[in-house]
DNA sequence: GGTTAGCACTCTGACCCCGAGAGTGCTAAT
DNA sequence: ATTAGCACTCTCGGGGTCAGAGTGCTAACC
């Protein structure tokens, strides 16, 4: 148990160290804070929050730094949320509306966005849906050997592929199989699509029937999370030497961090979960912290995340993934419904 | 002018630093090259090669680098070409026709394949067509208030676009609308779509040719060049403090190296070029070279490219930029005709 | 009992020095 | 033209030193 005093000490001890990056010294909070006691009582004040494991001392003669305990009591208890200012949300929504495009352009530019508002990398998956649908397929002739099929699923992605034409047709002969397949197939997710492949449909409607089931299903990795500010974050203090460097870089790959986000993406619906250093389970992650914030409803949901270091802004961070994720949530709203 | 001997001399040294990454001495020369003569004789020969401005010294008692001069002469008198082996070959085409997918999969597979070939970051653009013309559009519902406009181009191209409906419209409306508008502006460039919106048409028809013009136009840097092995370039030695491995990082951004790229794909087509350190035009690419190779015809070009520190294994690197990019223009080809 | 002044103690980081090692450049001999 | 030999130069790593920052403790004070 820790006392009032030291439980704001230990609050200023993080918001100064979130600024500086160094050690916090008794004497720094004593005159940057303006306490009224002496540098010796704040000593005897952090020996003891020390001895309950929320700071540390890199060694003996050096200021406190929090520890994972510290930033997590510090998240849950202690942190004045910084709101999200008129003029962050007006600008915010000012570029989030002046984007013409589909979703994919919507989501790597609020991934810059939240980037640029919190100074860390920020995450943005897109949104899956539970049981995705075939909303519409088309067959557009590339030449006269091969055709495009472009298919739109009902979470409005869109995804083509190059397939070799058997017989030579027009382009008016596709849009009539496009439409037949059309009538059979939209509305209905893999399975479905699967299980109408019957041996009385023709040999090659069966084959790009079995591709749009595959195409249905799919999910790449690389195009589904949209990473930004990867190269500002990198130019905090923490990665002053090269090793530490290379290992962030290798760390804040795209596929990476979608695994990440995975559990806390399932996890409670609405939220903002925040993980602190220790607590992720990958061994690389022990030095990050991420804030995740799930976006979008029961039917299709995805996540906004802002990933950094343990020492991290999060009483600025925390209330910006929030207001974007619900940002998200109603742009996700307007266009599906 | 310098002397066969010297020049064979200059291509030990830049054979040697390419794989050691350490300044070179007239000792290793003779130690691992079975020289018959002394390393004073050698010795005599680097002071030349150095009055004549293809090698440098870091320091007095450090051994030769080759100068961006020297990797010049290099390039196009001294080295000897490492063939593409017919293993590497194989694999790289086995794994190029087991990708499924659009134009955009084969593209950033092929990046990451040049990538491994080479131990570099590989770039490769989207091939631009001369005069793009749209082959195909559709319109989509979403929901009751906005529809998705996909737009085929004619080089492979396929992009989408969120509309608002202003009436709403049921999906076979809307396909007899989409039907209207490809019989109307199929096969037409940007210019020759906006001349043919004129007042006879309906106001949202009208609308939705007018994006339709735009999308055709449209070049997205993002989404047209392809970087892979950016992870694996940076442990090099030469980022090894984090200076330079920061500016390496921001360097090799998706929208730098197409800027860097754009002037050398508009040059000579067909061949390979290679740019070499202090040729670059921009300021901070001094210390990187640059091999790239147009791909594709006189209808719709890309450029297939390795970037990397100057010191580069050139003869590796050259042949297989060439054969990527010929391999490149092959598949292309197919899927335009 | 909490608070504080004072002081000894510890650890870092910067700086400098030194010596080993590597490699050159030059000279003189072959 | 080549080469052996040698003086010279520069780097790099280790070790020593010193100032500075901060703590932890003790004893006095309110």
């Amino acid at each position: 148990m820790i006392t009032e005093r030291q439980a704001s000490i230990l609050g200023m001890v993080v918001d100064e160290y979130v600024v500086t990056a160094e050690p916090v010294s008794s004497k720094a909070l004593v005159d940057r804070r303006g306490l009224e006691v002496s540098s010796a009582t704040i000593r005897n004040e952090l020996a003891r929050l020390e001895a309950e494991g929320y700071i540390t001392h890199p060694y003996t003669s050096a200021g406190r730094v929090p520890s994972d305990m510290g930033y997590r009591f510090y998240v849950e208890a202690l942190m004045a949320e910084e709101a999200v200012g008129m003029d962050e949300r007006r600008t915010v929504e000012h570029q989030l509306h002046q984007v013409a495009g589909g979703l994919d352009e919507w989501l790597s530019l609020t991934a810059a966005i939240l980037s640029s508002l919190v100074g860390n990398v920020a995450v943005v998956t897109r949104p899956r849906a539970q049981g995705v649908r075939l909303r519409n397929a088309q067959l557009v002739e590339l030449n006269r050997e091969t055709v495009l099929l472009v298919a739109v699923m009902d979470d409005g992605r869109v995804r083509q592929r190059i397939l070799p034409m058997p017989v030579a047709l027009t382009q008016d002969q596709l849009n009539e199989r496009a439409q037949r397949l059309n009538r059979l197939l939209s509305g209905k997710d893999a399975g479905e699509i699967r299980s109408l492949v019957t041996d009385a449909m023709e040999a090659d409607e069966a084959a790009v029937a079995r591709i749009l089931a595959d195409i249905v299903q799919e999910q790449r990795v690389a195009e589904e999370t949209f990473v930004e500010g990867v190269n500002t974050a990198l130019r905090q203090p923490e990665f002053s030497d090269v090793d530490r460097l290379l290992e962030a870089v290798a760390q804040l790959q795209a596929y990476r961090l979608r695994s990440f986000l995975e559990p806390a993406v399932d996890g409670s619906p609405g939220s903002t979960q925040v993980i602190i250093g220790s607590e992720n389970v990958d061994a690389g992650m022990q030095d990050w912290s991420i804030v995740v914030a799930r976006y979008g409803g029961m039917d299709a949901s995805g996540a906004v995340a802002v990933v950094g270091p343990t020492r991290m802004a999060y009483r600025r961070t925390i209330p910006r993934v929030r207001y974007v994720a619900s940002l998200m949530g109603q742009l996700l709203h307007e266009v599906r419904q």
